[in-house]
DNA sequence: TGGAGCATGTAATGAGTTACATGATTGG
DNA sequence: CCAATCATGTAACTCATTACATGCTCCA
C-alpha cells in the first residue's frame, strides 16, 4: 500500500514540511520562492498532493481554521517515502521553450516578427540574469539585508546548514540565463540578415 | 468559432503539415527528430490534436488505410491558424529539473547518494554535447553522410530553406549542454567535500 | 461599518504519460 | 504459412492550468 513512487511535487511538499508543519498556501509561497525557477507548480497542485498524501498517510492534516485553512505535518511514513524518493534516480529534466519552436519553424515565420519575439525574450533573460546576479552578490556579502528588486526577501534566506544548496541551484539559474543570452548572439549571427525593406 | 489560441503542439504538427499530407505517425516519428530536443510530446498527444483540428477544420483527414493509418492535410484554416499562433508572443520557457530539486534539498540528501546522482547526470550530458558536436560538425563538412551514432538519419537533414533555423536550435543545444557541464563544475567547488569516511 | 481588495481553497478543463489492443510485416 | 516482432492507433490515468467561490482584513 505504501510506496508507489511519490512525484517530485509531493517530495518537495514533503521536504519543506521537513521544517515543520505548514498550510497549503504557505507552502505554495515557499516552493515558488524555494524551487520555483526549476520545478514550476500551482496552488492546485499543492492541495492535491496534500491531499492524496494524507489518504496515504504521509501528512496528517489539522483542523480546519480562518479560511478553511488546514496545516499539514509531516510523518514518519512521510520522512521515509521522501528519502526513498531522494533515493531513485532523479528522471530527466524537461525543458519546453515556445521560441524554439518558433525559430525552428522560421522559414514559415514572418521575419520581423520572428525578430521582435527574439528581442524580446532577449530582454527577459538579461533581466533574470541581472536579478540571479544580485541574490548572489548579496549573498557572498553576508547577511546584509538591503532587499533590493527582484532579491528574495528576507524571510527566503538559506539557513546556514542549506546554504551551499541554495547557492548550488542558484549557480544553475546564472549558468542558464549566461548560456541563453550567448545563444541570442548566435542566433544573430545564424540567421539570415534582415533584408532592407523590413 | 475558429480561434481560440492553439497550444504549441498543435501549431507544431501543423507547421509540419505545411511540407504536405502526413499520417500521425509519420508526425510523430518527425517531431521527435526535428523538435524533441525542446518540445517533448507523445503520439497519444498527437492524435489528440489531430483528432481536435480535425473538428475544428484545421486539417482534413483521408481515408483509413493498412493500419487504420488516416493521412492528415492542412487547409486553409489550418495555415491561418498556425500564422496567428506564430504571431502570438511566444509564452516563456519551463523548466523542470528534479536533479535540482535534490540539490536544493541537499540537507536531507544523503551526500554520497547526491554525488553518485550528479556524476550519473553529468555523464548524460557530456554525452548529449558530444551528440550536438558531431552533427554540427556533420553539418559543417557539407552533406558528407557518414552516419554515426547519435548523429541524425540523413532522411532528417534540413532542406537549405530550412538550414539556418535548424542550426539555430542546435546551437541551442549546444549553449544549454555546455552551460550545463559548467555548472557541474561549479556544484563540486561549492558543495561541502566528502568526509574521509565515505 | 461596509465594501474593496486580497488570501485561501476548490472545481472544471486541458495537457501529458503509461499501458494496452490490434493489425501489418518479415523471416524461418 | 505460422510465429515473433514491430508499427499504428486508442483508452485510461495522472498531472497541470485556468477560472471560480468564499471568506478575511483593513481602511475610508
Amino acid at each position: 500500500m505504501a510506496s508507489q513512487r511519490l512525484n517530485s511535487t509531493a517530495a518537495s511538499l514533503l521536504g519543506f514540511l521537513h521544517d515543520g508543519p505548514r498550510t497549503g498556501a504557505a507552502l505554495y509561497r515557499t516552493a515558488e520562492s524555494r524551487i520555483g525557477d526549476f520545478w514550476s507548480l500551482t496552488r492546485s497542485q499543492v492541495y492535491r498532493e496534500l491531499e492524496a498524501m494524507t489518504s496515504a498517510g504521509l501528512v496528517r492534516a489539522g483542523s480546519r481554521g480562518p479560511r478553511d485553512a488546514r496545516t499539514f505535518t509531516i510523518t514518519a511514513a512521510g520522512r521515509a517515502a521522501f528519502r526513498s524518493w531522494a533515493d531513485l534516480d532523479p528522471e530527466p529534466e524537461t525543458i519546453r521553450f515556445p521560441l524554439l519552436l518558433l525559430v525552428g519553424f522560421g522559414e514559415h515565420v514572418a521575419p520581423a516578427r520572428l525578430r521582435e519575439h527574439l528581442a524580446a525574450h532577449r530582454a527577459i533573460h538579461a533581466a533574470r540574469l541581472a536579478a540571479y546576479e544580485a541574490i548572489r552578490d548579496q549573498a557572498v556579502a553576508g547577511t546584509g539585508s538591503t532587499s533590493a528588486a527582484h532579491v528574495r526577501s528576507a524571510a527566503d534566506q538559506p539557513s546556514p546548514e542549506r546554504r551551499p544548496f541554495a547557492l548550488a541551484t542558484l549557480a544553475f539559474g546564472l549558468a542558464y540565463e549566461a548560456a541563453v543570452l550567448d545563444w541570442f548572439a548566435d542566433v544573430e549571427r545564424i540567421l539570415p540578415p534582415p533584408r532592407d525593406s523590413e
